[in-house]
DNA sequence: ACTTTTTGATCAATTAGTGTGAAAAAGTGT
DNA sequence: ACACTTTTTCACACTAATTGATCAAAAAGT
């Protein structure tokens, strides 16, 4: 499931997925999804399906010591907030407001919802579209103090 | 299937697939199709056949906290549009608007289609032309900085 | 037990996307 | 050059998706 698309976002902190990603959706036939906050950008992660457990998995069994591992693990980890869509409908899914705020999209009508593949992530549309147009690629430090054992692998 | 040709695109953001590709296409017994950004210039790249499989599978499993990687990630994965054309027909193909945008089309009569045998891509007329006359079109940068295991890919 | 909040379902207006006939243009053979 | 075929393109009509609004059921709080 691909692509970038602008859905409305409810009073509620809810947003429709997309019909064209329904179908695929009901055949996986796993309605529990994932959210939890993108440890580098203020954007969510939704994982649906296996990926979930195939990185909290991963990121349990890193040795906690190191201080950059530690926060990732807390990132990801400790703001993981599981729900599930109702086939049937419109699919909705509802935000939780404490992700709401890390995202930037408090009481914002229009958010971007981007397919990644095994993943969706969730994005304020100003902030995605910056990323988009090359604007201000400046804070990548990280990319120097990375431990590889988190290098290596894929979000 | 190479070669160049101009098709008209209409009001609905449509083209149609020359007649010459067409049997190349049923032969393939593929109608599933993915449109989506490239990283580089502003056109789009029609993958067709098992070559989105290939590209967008790679582009996952890269070590996703390199900022780098993410960015392309972002502008292929994020940006993709699986559809399907329909034998039978003509073949038309929509593009997305957020993708005509990004390859200066929108309310272009006439856009260029350049096969590039497994893929195809879409140009403004005049940035192609530029681009075959060695106009310089601005940021080449990327290759400078790219990681090899991007490096080693072939879009 | 009652009120308030949360959540899901349904409807209708608008917008987006798709299919198709037929005119116009381009290509082909005699 | 002419008639004929194929391809391209335009325009219209139809189908589907999105989304705000409204309402009811369920859950939580008083």
């Amino acid at each position: 499931m691909f692509g970038f698309n602008t859905v409305s976002f409810d009073a509620k902190g809810r947003l429709s997925i997309p019909a064209r990603y329904r179908a695929d959706f009901k055949s996986q036939n796993q309605s529990k999804i994932v959210i939890t906050k993108d440890p580098q950008y203020p954007s969510l992660k939704v994982y649906f399906g296996l990926e979930w457990e195939r990185i909290s998995t991963k990121l349990q069994s890193l040795q906690g010591l190191d201080p950059i591992v530690r926060n990732i693990q807390w990132t990801i980890l400790g703001n993981a907030h599981e729900t599930s869509i109702d086939f049937g409908g419109r699919m909705l899914i509802r935000i939780p407001t404490e992700l709401q705020k890390y995202a930037e999209i408090e009481n914002k009508k229009q958010i971007a919802l981007v397919g990644m593949g095994e993943k969706f992530e969730v994005w304020n549309i100003d902030s995605w579209e910056m990323r988009q147009t090359g604007g201000s690629l400046s804070t990548e430090i990280l990319d120097v103090v990375l431990p590889e054992s988190i290098k290596s692998m894929s979000f």
